[in-house]
DNA sequence: GTATCTGCAAATGGTTTGCACGCTA
DNA sequence: TAGCGTGCAAACCATTTGCAGATAC
């Protein structure tokens, strides 16, 4: 909590360095952002931040994420089939877990990654700048709720 | 290009194990994804089967794909801020070298990625059943056509 | 001969944008 | 009070879908 607090913080200080104006339904953004573990989506912080301002629209909500993405604040999880994900606690590429049942993404902390980047950046010839690694299957409840010896895929 | 035929007579041996009929409009694009490094795009694959069949449409394109994806004989690279890219070479998770200047797609052989998803699997819990892996960078070639000292980043 | 495939055009759905008004700094 | 931010509605655009006619088998 304290650390997701001085997250939101963090994020408060670094619109405020830009000049950029704090509104409520901005504020209200940042904060499930710096908060939430559960990478929502668009709508999944519409509808949260309409519990405490019913007036937002989700308009808003998407620039102030374009706004926080621009400024490498928040990173964003784009999926060809589905809404994209955010992650506004670390904005740093981490490995993720992907439900292909209940769509959960977990993150996954590893060290090997930043090693294998620079090992193909070095054999490939590519200035590497990021990445972007999911790990697709089934959470151990989404395994429980499904009959015993199913054979899931992705569709 | 004998391999990439014997990719091409794979993919229409299993269209017609299905039951799946073979037309030019539908040859066009297998062959296409059969024997493409370029990781083309629907739009990429419509322009190219055009050249031969001028009467074939986007849709068919799309149908034909999405046959394809339902087999699992093509994977496909969705990214959300642009076109899905395909790849009917090699339909089974690799890492891929993605140029975030000219966005030509790669593949990159590694055996890694199975020992890390397997760890991964163990540790987590999840029952894993593929992966994604892109790295994001600059390809050489945009390396040498970009200012020297430059420092690019993801947008 | 007939079920499948095709092309066209319209629908879909997440995301973006234009604009007039409102509110932060 | 000067602009930046907001809400609304329309625009965007890759992809999907419905349907009538064409065609592979």
């Amino acid at each position: 909590m304290s650390e997701s607090n001085s997250r939101l913080q963090d994020l408060v200080g670094r619109l405020r360095a830009q000049g950029h104006r704090l509104t409520p339904q901005r504020m209200a953004v940042l904060s499930i952002l710096a908060e939430s573990r559960a990478h929502p989506s668009a709508q999944d912080i519409y509808q949260q931040v309409k519990n405490d301002f019913p007036m937002t629209s989700l308009a808003t909500v998407y620039k102030t994420i374009t706004l926080l993405k621009e400024m490498g604040e928040v990173l964003e999880l784009g999926f060809s089939d589905d809404s994209s994900r955010y992650d506004g606690r670390q904005p740093i590429p981490h490995p993720h877990l992907v439900c292909v049942q209940c769509k959960t993404i977990v993150d996954w902390d590893t060290d090997i990654l930043s090693e294998l980047e620079q090992q193909i950046a070095k054999e490939s010839g590519y200035q590497v700048v990021g990445h972007r690694l999911d790990l697709l299957g089934l959470c151990p409840d989404c395994q429980r709720d499904l009959p015993g010896g199913s054979n899931p895929h992705v569709c």
